[in-house]
DNA sequence: GTCTATAGACGGATAGAC
DNA sequence: GTCTATCCGTCTATAGAC
């Protein structure tokens, strides 16, 4: 009810906007609103739950428990438990492109001035935050939920998200479609390695440097031997 | 029985050999080789099973099926489900080692005087072996298992083939402890970006010869920036 | 060693009341 | 939208006959 007035007045205000369905589209924007919260919430648990028991491990009961719900009523909210692994592919892709860019707009590095640092703060950052939660980096970048493939919808944040990479790539003068390739797979080769043998340390991380320092080198002496 | 004897003869035989424990002896040494084969089977069955549904959807009732048994014979073999894939495990690292030293053995080159050709033929060829089974290379080099960790013997296996590996490197004058990790990176970064974005491509192999020209270039020039 | 039978648990998903 | 109840399937592992 509307404060300050009368339930006949409220009445008649209601009617007023409700002829011109205002009310309605207030109304179900509020519950549009709810319902994308509630959404959000659910991605937000299942991914404590995957850092807690591994992704693989994630159940709708354990899930519905998180958020104080039962399993049925998660249906309300994902057609199926595939449909929330794509909802946290996509999700996942967002924040984690948004965090790079919000990173490097604070770091105030030139990219044409300083390629070098440019690249190893963006590897460093990805690697750290690929660390940070293994089960994001294996449903980003691996293939660990047997049988799921991201719906087109997912893989579109994915494709946006590296679009973002190749055009952060470029500022540092890389351009060259093989030179990215050799470029991702450099830092995913330190990713993959600093995570299998040695979660929690620190060993392949601290190559970054070398690493981009090897990279820098290669795509400037492309054509000598 | 013993061919062309009568049975009384061959009672006699084999109470002979008997008295001195060497019949008992010959059959114990039979029925643990036929065990130790039927364990093979069951191993070599868990490898095409996984091929085909994903290692993570292995079952022992597929299992059991594909090797002509039923579940829970298969306890007569293997202690549980995990003791599996830990066979699993150390037969993939045991395997590896062997089909790498085999086929540089028949390459003929000289890691002293061409160093390039003799880290390239090496990556090529495990890059090659990881992609033939993408299950196998989940299990050996990333950790798709949920809780599971290799037991202390299988551990041995994979730690006797990354000393073999070093002794390889060694051989091409790579044995700083950190260039030894570079290498790993970098070309477990191509494996990586490979299988995940095209498994059956070869987008990422393709760039074996600039990553080693690459990294030896990096190992050459350390000190200087 | 292999089998049948089954324990015992857990999973995703649905029906239908409220 | 949320719930209870439940279907129906899955799995690993064990008991005990043969």
């Amino acid at each position: 009810m509307l404060r300050g007035l009368t339930a006949a007045a409220t009445g008649r205000i209601l009617t007023m906007f409700d002829s011109s369905n205002v009310v309605r589209t207030l109304v179900s924007q509020r519950l549009a609103q709810r319902r994308r919260r509630t959404r959000d919430d659910i991605v937000d648990a299942a991914w404590r739950l995957a850092e807690r028991d591994g992704l693989a491990s994630l159940t709708l009961r354990d899930l519905a428990a998180e958020v104080g719900m039962r399993a049925p009523s998660l249906y309300s909210y994902f057609d199926s438990k595939v449909a929330i692994y794509d909802a946290m592919f996509a999700q996942a892709h967002r924040e984690t492109d948004a965090a790079l860019r919000a990173a490097e707009a604070e770091a105030h590095i030139d990219p044409a001035a300083d390629p070098q640092a440019w690249l190893a703060f963006g590897a460093r950052h990805w690697l750290t935050r690929c660390q940070a939660s293994i089960p994001r980096y294996q449903l980003m970048y691996t293939r660990v939920i047997p049988g799921w493939e991201p719906s087109p919808d997912a893989y579109e944040a994915s494709v946006a998200s590296f679009a973002r990479t190749r055009e952060w790539l470029a500022q540092a003068g890389v351009t060259d479609e093989r030179d990215v390739d050799l470029w991702t797979a450099t830092v995913a080769g330190l990713a993959a390695q600093q995570i299998a043998n040695e979660p929690t340390g620190r060993r392949w991380i601290d190559l970054t440097d070398r690493a981009v320092r090897m990279f820098l080198r290669e795509i400037e002496q492309k054509g000598t031997p």
